[in-house]
DNA sequence: ATATAGATAGATCGATCGGTCTATAAGTGT
DNA sequence: ACACTTATAGACCGATCGATCTATCTATAT
């Protein structure tokens, strides 16, 4: 078992898929991702039983990594609630600025698939009920009248932050929001 | 001339396109737009180029239509401007509760035009900077010590409402956003 | 050495995509 | 009555969509 084995037709897929289904949209065609990724046609219905399965995996993943990002940026602001808070908006002024930066793909994704049944928006769903409480874990900590209402406060900011980081760039949005949050957390 | 004539195909076409591509997303299918219209083919090629001149006829449109509807909305609430833009966020808690509510459309469409180029992208660009002047004037009037940063903070909200309102439903994000709203007005 | 599972390449499927075309019908102005 | 513009219906185009298929190759395990 070497340390140094390619990666899987999966592993490569998701990857791919990652990158691509961001940049181009969840309509990215199946053969674009295949040809990015190097992998068999049949590999993909294999692994994953169609581009939507596909799709899913790409967004679970993604809220995995994402989630701990959150958790990496809070951890490393400290032990007070306050700044570890904040500090989730200077990273997302970090994320805003990074060249390929084109908005939230969770909101995309869910704006995109129209159909409500389809499985990615539960994915979605469940990635900002993760970050909601989060958020709310640190409003608890710093005794926060309504924790609840502050952490939906302060997820508007964060959906408000990559959208205008998208729409209307140069316009710094996190400076902005994080002033905004300053007040949800001095309440 | 009749005040009752039937609308014509250009009237149509841009009428059913602005539902279909509000509810199924600018992927949306040049026959089954036609469709919806009762339209011929070639009649779309006529008025608008293409499907894409098309798009960009439907959100212009809908940019007066909602422009409008924030005058109206503002000038509903009196003249005093601490008053008129509270309004707004009023006025987004209807539009957030509406039946088929899901998204803002400018920013559905910014996201699943991926192509930085797509002429659709002026429009919206168009219409947020419409809708900061708005803004701004307000806070300029209200003597806001930086108008600007506070309009770029309340479109921020409006985008986050949007964005709640869509993919957070029954977490009422206007009146979320309301309170910070305030906020930046009493600055 | 051989069997088995996994991956590859690529043909093929029906459906749909956006766009162009011809031909016919309806309405308008002269 | 006539010409002209506009709209209609629908065939047709090449391209692409997501998905299924066969066939070949490769790596691993026994």
């Amino acid at each position: 078992m070497s340390v140094r084995t390619r990666p899987g037709p999966r592993e490569r897929l998701l990857e791919a898929a990652h990158q691509l289904i961001y940049s181009q949209g969840v309509n990215v065609g199946v053969d674009a991702l295949l040809k990015a990724a190097n992998v068999a046609r049949r590999s993909l219905y294999e692994h994953f039983g169609g581009k939507d399965g596909l799709i899913v995996e790409v967004l679970r993943s993604a809220a995995d990594t994402d989630a701990a990002d959150y958790r990496r940026t809070m951890d490393a602001a400290g032990d007070n609630p306050r700044e570890r808070l904040l500090a989730v908006f200077d990273r997302l002024g970090e994320i805003t600025a990074m060249p390929g930066f084109h908005g939230c793909r969770y909101l995309a994704a869910d704006l995109a698939l129209t159909d409500p049944d389809h499985p990615a928006h539960e994915i979605t769903r469940d990635y900002r009920r993760h970050v909601h409480d989060l958020l709310r874990c640190e409003l608890v900590a710093l005794g926060h009248p309504r924790p609840g209402r502050g952490a939906d406060q302060l997820l508007l900011l964060i959906d408000g932050t990559l959208a205008a980081g998208a729409t209307r760039p140069g316009t710094d949005p996190a400076a902005a929001a994080r002033e905004l949050a300053e007040r949800v957390i001095a309440t």
